[in-house]
DNA sequence: TATAACAATGTTATAATATAACATATTAAA
DNA sequence: TTTAATATGTTATATTATAACATTGTTATA
């Protein structure tokens, strides 16, 4: 088992199927709480497979909020480049998909000498239930 | 003391004074080490003083890293537009002043109905030296 | 000047997030 | 079948952040 690739160990696959189930952003200790019953009793466990998950771009990090999200994107497997759209007052959390946002941020450069392979964007804001 | 704009309390100022000097960002435990000397004892002062500062856009929060650098933006001091470049080597961090990048992003609307008032944006890479 | 309201500080304890380190087991290659 | 690589299990601990409450200082105004 276990590959660079496509193959996704048992541990990985138990959280990602749980990450997967909620469509809201995780905590990883809420994670580790939800999966002991299938056998991951410690943080490693689950810290290792969301590493891996985040990796090959299964899973995005909401950095601000300390928490793990599945990817809806089937474009972002490389994980290289994310936007979210997260609300202040219900906290929803959004993954979004708009190409010429990507496309301008793909792009971007300054004269630093940089060269950017990744990004992460995150905006907030309150959505139209909580306005 | 201590208003809304403008004023700096004692402690806001020391751990501002402490951040300025350093010009790359630091952990918060690494602040408070070194402003023990300056009487401040415990994490809750160090993290209030942050707090605040992040509120006022004198500091931003690099997510990434649980760190905390000064601005040097003085455009960005509402503290509602923020971009960082991040070298991947060296961890250098660079805050992004880019007049067309920020107007793009604060302009920036889909669908969702959302209402954004604020973003941060990390670029990862490699900079010069450490290609 | 009292006294109330508020903001800032000091202090102790603890919560929440994440990793080090090491042993074992499983799988894939050579 | 030996080796290397990957994944897992386990214990302990490091790191980051906040709760809770007592005290002090400041401002406003009665
Ligand atoms: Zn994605
Ligand atoms: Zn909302
Ligand atoms: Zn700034
Ligand atoms: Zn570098």
């Amino acid at each position: 088992m276990a590959q660079k690739q496509g193959y996704l160990s048992k541990n990985q696959k138990i959280v990602l199927d749980y990450i997967e189930k909620a469509n809201q952003p995780l905590k990883a200790y809420s994670i580790l709480f939800n999966v002991q019953k299938k056998g991951l009793k410690a943080p490693p466990q689950v810290y290792r497979a969301l590493d891996r998950l985040v990796e090959i771009g299964k899973v995005h990090k909401i950095e601000s909020k300390n928490a793990f999200v599945a990817c809806k994107n089937s474009n972002c497997t490389i994980s290289n480049a994310t936007a979210f759209s997260i609300c202040d007052g219900c906290e929803k959390v959004t993954e979004i998909s708009n190409p010429k946002l990507s496309k301008y941020l793909s792009g971007f450069q300054d004269n630093s000498g940089m060269k950017y392979n990744k990004y992460n964007l995150e905006f907030f804001g309150l959505c139209k239930k909580c306005r």
